[in-house]
DNA sequence: CAATTGTGTGTAATCGATTGCACTACAGCG
DNA sequence: CGCTGTAGTGCAATCGATTACACACAATTG
């Protein structure tokens, strides 16, 4: 006799306490405006009939998915992952699903995220991708499509769009400061993407600070890059070519620096031994490369946890017209063993 | 004049396209019941309005929710969200939308679950966690809340579940015979974490490998682990205290043997001088480690996009009437630095 | 020519929860 | 006692798309 019974609706519930939807609605959202005794009687209605909420009905009437979109250039590195994991952490906390798009590769991502937030699937839009069209973008963000958006990590200059970021030009500037602190003169920076902000402000850190230290900035230690390690790997083969080389380097992340290091590695050069080097962002395998690794830590968590924050804010206070927010968070030296004072024997 | 116009509905569409709502329905989703002029009508004035489906509405109706959930034991392990990046691919290709749930240090995984998927937000579970009480998980799979599930990466034994694995079993003693060819008779394992599955099986493979070649399997060297690389770094310290030392480790994934060397480096000791190491699944950085690692790699695309295929056909054909289906990988050995020969100097 | 079939479209019910409005009952007050 | 205010509840419209059913009309068939 048991047959297939459907799913159990506000209405099963509503006639198993012998009282309206309406009343069993207003038993769940707002309690308070339900009698004590009512109020008993719909719990012990729920339990009964194993009634769950319809979600897509609920969205349907309140104009609400109560879901987020996080849109990341590629969800395999770790970086980007963390902060994934910060951020599906507040969310759910808060009630929200996280959806994930991934953009590496993806044929139109402008299109797909319109795509996504258009048709009333996410509320909000959270953007760890700084190189993404601009104009598209802000047919998103400007009415009559007016999506809630915060960027985090990365920033999209002029745009007036709610930021979490770290303050990657200090950072940068503290990065190489160390490295001249340990006495190198000759220092250069593995370039993040070309276009990025992030690892543009992160070249400016460079430059600022061999400036700072009447050190001159030489175009041919500005190694190419595009934060994998790919790009590292490939770096350390124009190093060798150089015929005056740098006896630090500077990585726009950790990624690449681990593949400039393997890089190297092939021609019979050691780090620190040979040479220094220090990253940026503090993956977890950081700390367990061959030899550790001198990096800057992003706190990646916090990052995810505030931007998320900063999205559902919005996303639940109507009333957000308090002007675009921005949030810098600094980043942390960390010294582990891939960077070392200069030898004292003189290389020349 | 250009007030705040809400979002346009397959209404508005009707009404500029002089049609009734039904046919704008169907001209974009069974466009052949449609004539042709008509059909040209309905797009022109999509174009116009600038329509977007209201997808909670659609789902309401069809009690579908073109979404699936992906829950994860860690999404910060490069390993899981791998295997999520494809997995998002496929879905993205078939027109689903993925959320994801990660279960690490969650209050009550199963409950989250259950949640999300009676809710309607999700038609199926993507589950790459092997470590949910499998009670639990039977009150989702079971009528009346029949939920399709596939079980991707991990097993849950005797389940009945859909699944795709590799066959950690024989890629186990794969990478056991690895080390005994290169002349190793002491050989230790660097275990997963208890009661998964997937670690058992790779022991088993290990044992398997040295049953085989007549060598026995000892219990001092089978070393904690939990598939991270804080265990291996752990394991590192047990390792020193030994008073006979293998001269090879085979760790059950690449994390815990990265955790290991560095380690051991603590101590003074190089891989693969002192002692050879692989590992499993290839993650990235395993080529670009020092030294490079060598380890049984998973086709971890395949597997996230045949998961996801799995599931997906599951959704989409109402009959799946066919059994569990289950779908087992072939590992790969992948030599790199991180093993060689015995050396031929005694260490006695 | 009548009967039949098929094509294209419209009408209206439906999915399940929320919520504006109306109503009852009762307490408090002058 | 009559009036007002408030707490608690129900009725029914609503969100936007889908779809069973009905119908009009043209084409085909016997």
């Amino acid at each position: 006799m048991t047959e297939t019974r459907k799913t159990p609706t506000i209405q099963d519930v509503a006639r198993s306490a012998n009282v309206s939807t309406a009343t069993v609605s207003r038993a769940l959202s707002s309690p308070d405006r339900v009698s004590e005794s009512t109020r008993a009687r719909v719990s012990e209605a729920i339990r009964v009939t194993g009634y769950t909420l319809n979600q897509a009905a609920r969205s349907l009437r309140q104009r609400t998915a109560k879901t987020i979109l996080v849109a990341l250039p590629d969800i395999r590195n770790s970086f980007f992952s963390s902060i994934l994991d910060a951020v599906e952490r507040e969310a759910t906390n808060r009630g929200y699903g996280v959806l994930v798009a991934n953009l590496f590769l993806a044929r139109s991502p402008a299109q797909r995220l319109q795509d996504y937030m258009l048709s009333n699937r996410a509320d909000g839009l959270l953007l760890l991708d700084g190189s993404l069209d601009l104009s598209s973008l802000h047919s998103l963000v400007r009415p009559p499509n007016s999506v809630p958006l915060v960027v985090a990590c990365e920033e999209i200059p002029n745009s007036g769009f709610h930021t979490v970021l770290t303050d990657n030009l200090s950072a940068g500037e503290r990065a190489t400061r160390h490295l001249i602190d340990l006495g190198h003169r000759q220092i250069a920076h593995l370039l993040g993407p070309e276009g990025n902000v992030v690892a543009r402000d992160r070249l400016a850190g460079y430059t600022n600070a061999l400036t700072q230290a009447d050190l001159p900035v030489q175009q041919q230690w500005l190694f190419r890059g595009n934060f994998d390690m790919e790009s590292g790997f490939a770096a350390a083969a124009h190093f060798m070519s150089l015929s005056v080389r740098p006896t630090a380097v500077f990585a726009a992340n950790d990624e690449s620096a681990i593949g400039f290091l393997s890089g190297l590695r092939q021609y019979g050069l050691t780090c620190p031994r040979d040479i220094s080097m220090i990253g940026f962002d503090d993956l977890g395998v950081a700390a367990h490369y061959t030899p550790p690794l001198t990096t800057m830590r992003q706190p990646r968590e916090l990052l995810g946890r505030m931007a998320a924050e900063m999205l559902i804010d919005i996303l639940e206070d109507a009333e957000h017209r308090r002007g675009p927010m921005r949030i810098v968070l600094n980043s942390e030296l960390i010294v582990r063993e891939s960077t070392a004072h200069l030898p004292l024997r003189t290389s020349g």
